[in-house]
RNA sequence: GCCCGGAUGGUGGAAUUGGUAGACACGACGGACUUAAAAUCCGUUGGCCCGUAGGGCCGUGCGGGUUCAAGUCCCGCUCCGGGUACCA
């Protein structure tokens, strides 16, 4: 056998590790390239084809990059804390661990088939110690931390401790939490408090009070909110982890509930999370995510005085204070704190019933919305600032609570779902816009020039929006506000397998731990205790137990992920994360290869703590991915079999029409070309022991087929180790990369694979005979040869450089089938053509690069250039265009300019046939492409 | 609704700055080898038309446009996939 593909990847892959073929350390004579892959959860169910996608993208790029002489880090690790196994040890009473490491075993196993260049050595597990250790550490540093806005960075709590004795909060720019700071404010100097304390009433204050304001400006902090509470979990989750009113793991309802949680206050960093993504190499959607997410507008604050309550004011964010003058009634969300104080005694009712619905109505369906247009008068009034005029307010499950000041001013002339609401109640909607018909509904156009605007009018709203928020803000009911859609995210989780926080408390006041490592205590059950608090609460032996309590939360899954890129610098390291010497070397991941599922999740946090960690100096960079690329999906083939209702008969699917059937998934491995195994199929289940079959006129059962995601309950899975034990590890890498785009999403189609299977073979016949031996020469070989060769090494490194990595595959089959027949057996082309093989099929370009005596390893072999002298031709055959229409082939010696080659093809006697005795009105020539003849 | 992708043979796809559309594979069909099958090898393979060589017409979701030349650029649609939403 020519090709042994199992010997061959055996031998090798015991090779490389025997030699430490892909550890990496710093080199600083060398430039680093830094190649990640999302690291996966280890999950029960193993790899199919779609998880290797990435990994094999990388790899080759990982390869490339290191024959380039590029000092390459590739690392892999696991992210090992997660509910599937935390779930499966509540149904078991198996421990987490024990799941998450036979997991982490079988994906190893499963990964080193493939044969990738990953440096094992500075493998990551998110849930060892060692390793969330500094995720304990760069949780404290964010609870040390607030966020000065002034400096836009992060500063040390302990200087706003000093500033607060020196001087309170006056003129101090941090972020801070309004509503922690009045709820501690008001508790400890009464309901006048507003938001500004002196020096004497913070030194007045003890511990307790003093660290319940410093909650308030913590980056990690402690606060009563509402959250995801989802109780199919016993969890909050963040709102990144709802979809659709859903959890995205296991689509369990999540209602909104209040309690009182750890946060992290990314929302002091929305500005330069927006602003960042201008520097980083991401897809043009993903970034889009991003800012929708953030979803960071420009406007004012302006305050509406309520009428018979003096010194009472609705406030409301607006993006268009140009339109004010258009404003005549507030609506509030149903759940606003002002709401009760000035709700009429006649509304009272009415407004109770209406809140009381709103509740009801849960937050999916609040979602769904079959938005008919709802809302209750309270009986109040505002007054308009500029004019005077009463507005009433009104509430309205429109108007979210958690956005803004949960409060609108409503332009009916300027807003859709401001002018529905008042169609609906038969409100007035007053024109402000010159021009335009308030019977067709809302104009949104911010070149429409304004009316009945008192100064504004004859201006176009662009113009005045400006002006409106200067005028307003000195008129001092109004101020310019920047507002986000993004929210703090929730940071504790009532669950076990996560990090246990560094923290006790005392007095009821969170206390870190720093001294000695909280670690994952031992619990008899991995469910909440009977009072409610959640499973750590149980544990009766920490390895340190400090204070009233210690911290019963975990931290979320994407607390380990938010940092790991880091840790693979530097892994072993026990006196920091990662040592500033290595990140400065290593620097920003180069290539990040990943689903775009992450959007808002992973992504974005990962992009916060890098940029904390850059503020505090501990790296020197604060966007971690300079360049991402997310793969597509790779969806399952899935194959049905026809069921004659009521029977245990089945039908083929050419005959599917003639009864009433009943169409079943049908598992894959049963099924070739179509064709049902009805063998295989009687002993796959029981009940189909005695089917009956109605075959086709072949005498076969044929089997229908679906494209769709790739699952084990639709029987279309994919496994890559049949396909390895079948072709070997070198065509699935091949194959994989053949099949399309990386970035599309494509259906995996195992038919495909015997074409490239059949490359390799084709390749391995250039080096060896079919007994096994070298049939290598040191003839020179022939120009054509070289043409071939060169041409090749010139596709595959474009296609390389610019990522595409289907095309590779298909330059080389090509260059292969060339030399084929050819008859090329020349050392000079085939060691070079080992070396280009290299990132896609390692194996296979290891054995022929030593069949062609390469020196050490193919893995190091310098990438070949192409020469462009052996890639010229003495003739260039240009086709010949009249009119637009291609008529014959022209041969012409290449040194012509354009002039020679115009005057030859014109003395061609085709050229007179094809114009029938026509003058040329024109003759394009473009050099060595095409030659265009208009007449 | 909004945002982002996409649509090319029976299938996956190629065509990088506008320059021979369908490379490379799969599948199908025909042939060789074989008692037979598998494997392997060779040939044909976008559609239609005339045909002996060879040649003609049509063709990249649909309708327009720009250009010597359009899968590629512009305008207007259709369909499919993904994301997202009372965000003021």
């Amino acid at each position: 056998m020519e090709y042994d593909f199992k010997a061959i990847e055996t031998k090798w892959r015991q090779h490389w590790q025997e030699q430490g073929t892909y550890a990496v350390t710093e080199d600083l004579q060398k430039d680093k390239y830094y190649v990640l892959d999302m690291f996966p959860y280890p999950s029960g169910a193993g790899l199919h084809v779609g998880h290797p996608l990435g990994y094999i993208a990388s790899d080759v790029i990982a390869r490339y990059k290191r024959q380039q002489g590029y000092n390459v880090l590739h690392p892999q690790g696991y992210d090992s804390f997660g509910l599937p196994a935390e779930q499966y040890a509540i149904q078991t009473g198996q421990h987490p661990a024990i799941t998450t490491e036979r997991n982490i075993a079988r994906y190893r196993q499963q990964l080193d088939l493939l044969g990738f260049s990953y440096d094992w050595s500075r493998e990551v597990r998110t849930s060892s110690p060692e390793y969330y250790r500094w995720t304990q550490w760069i949780f404290a540093r964010l609870f040390e931390h607030g966020y000065d806005n002034g400096a836009s960075k992060a500063a040390p709590i302990a200087d706003l401790v000093a500033r607060f004795a020196a001087q309170g909060n006056a003129d101090l720019n941090w972020s801070v939490g309004e509503e922690t700071l009045m709820a501690a404010g008001t508790t400890l100097w009464g309901s006048d408090f507003d938001g500004q304390f002196t020096a004497s009433q913070w030194n007045d204050l003890g511990d307790k009070g003093q660290g319940e304001i410093l909650m308030a400006y913590r980056l990690a902090y402690l606060a009563d909110s509402e959250v995801n509470w989802c109780p199919a979990l016993g969890t909050v989750l963040a709102n990144d982890e709802v979809i659709g009113g859903r959890s995205e793991r296991g689509g369990h309802p999540v209602v909104r509930k209040k309690m009182r949680q750890w946060m992290m206050r990314i929302t002091a960093y929305a500005d330069r999370l927006i602003s960042g993504l201008e520097h980083i190499d991401w897809s043009d959607s993903i970034k889009e995510v991003q800012r929708n997410w953030i979803g960071k507008s420009t406007g004012a604050q302006l305050k509406f005085a309520v009428q018979h309550h003096a010194g009472r004011t609705v406030e409301v964010f607006s993006t268009r204070p140009d339109t004010l003058y258009g404003a005549n009634f507030l609506v509030l969300a149903p759940e606003h704190e002002l709401v009760a104080d000035i709700t009429t005694p006649e509304q009272k009712d009415a407004v109770a019933a209406y809140q009381a619905e709103t509740a009801a109505r849960s937050e999916r369906e609040r979602m769904a919305g079959d938005r008919g247009v709802t809302g209750c008068f309270t009986g109040g009034h505002a007054l308009h600032p500029l004019t005077g005029a009463p507005m009433p307010i009104w509430i309205a499950d429109y108007v979210l609570a958690g956005y803004g000041t949960g409060a609108v001013m409503a332009v009916p002339a300027g807003d859709q779902r401001d002018w529905e609401f008042a169609r609906h109640f038969g409100l007035e909607i007053p024109p402000i816009f010159e021009g335009h018909d308030i019977e067709s509904g809302a104009c949104g156009d911010k070149s429409a020039i304004l009316c009945n605007s008192g100064d504004w009018s004859g201006l176009s709203c662009a113009e005045v929006l400006p002006k409106a928020i200067a005028e307003s803000t000195a008129a001092g009911f109004a101020e310019p506000r920047v507002n986000y859609r993004l929210r703090d995210a929730v940071f504790s989780r009532q669950r076990y397998w996560g990090e246990p926080f560094p923290i006790c408390y005392v007095d009821g006041i969170p206390q870190l731990i720093e001294d000695e490592q909280v670690l994952l205590p031992e619990v008899d059950a991995y469910l909440p205790t009977e009072d409610g608090d959640p499973p750590l609460a149980r544990a009766s032996q920490w390895n340190i137990s400090r204070g009233d309590r210690m911290e019963f939360n975990t931290m979320p899954g994407w607390a380990g992920s938010s940092w790991y890129f880091l840790r693979y610098m530097d892994p072993k390291n026990d006196t920091s994360l990662c040592s500033r010497e290595k990140s400065d070397y290593w620097g920003q991941v180069d290539l990040y290869m990943g689903g775009a599922e992450h959007g808002t999740g992973h992504l974005l946090y990962s992009r916060f703590w890098t940029k904390f960690l850059f503020d505090l100096g501990i790296i020197g960079f604060d966007e971690p991915f300079a360049k991402m690329v997310n793969q597509g999906m790779i969806l399952g083939r899935s194959s049905f079999v026809y069921r004659v209702e009521g029977t245990n008969t089945f039908v083929t699917f050419e005959r599917r029409k003639a009864q009433r059937t009943q169409r079943l998934h049908v598992d894959i491995s049963m099924v070739r070309n179509d064709i049902l195994d009805t063998e295989a199929f009687k002993a796959w289940r029981p009940e189909f022991a005695d089917a009956q079959f109605e075959l086709n006129e072949d005498g076969e059962y044929r089997c229908g087929s679906e494209v769709e995601k790739m699952s084990k309950s639709k029987y279309n899975v994919e496994n890559p180790d049949d396909l390895v034990e079948r072709y070997g590890a070198d065509t699935l890498r091949c194959y994989e990369m053949f099949l399309g785009p990386l970035e599309q999403a494509k259906p995996w189609d195992t038919q495909g694979i015997s074409g490239v299977h059949g490359f390799l073979r084709k390749l391995t016949r250039l080096y060896l005979n079919a007994e096994g031996q070298s049939v290598i020469t040191d003839n020179a070989p022939s120009p054509e040869a070289e043409r071939t060769l060169h041409k090749t090494i010139k596709k595959v490194t474009e296609d390389l450089d610019r990522l595409s990595w289907n095309t590779v595959v298909s330059a080389l089959m090509i260059g292969v089938n060339e030399l084929t027949e050819q008859g090329c057996h020349e050392r000079a082309v085939l060691q070079p053509l080992a070396a280009i093989l290299a990132p896609y099929a390692p194996h296979l370009a290891e054995e022929l690069w030593s069949t062609a005596q390469g020196a050490g390893s193919v893995v190091d072999a310098p990438w070949p250039k192409w020469d462009g002298n052996k890639l010229v031709e003495s003739e260039v055959r240009y086709p010949v265009q009249f009119n637009g229409k291609v008529r014959f082939q022209f041969e012409v010696a290449a040194d012509l300019n354009p002039k020679e080659v115009e005057a030859a093809v014109l003395a061609d006697p085709r050229t007179s046939a094809q114009l029938e005795g026509r003058e040329p009105r024109k003759v394009i020539v473009v050099p060595g492409r095409i030659i265009n003849i208009v007449g």
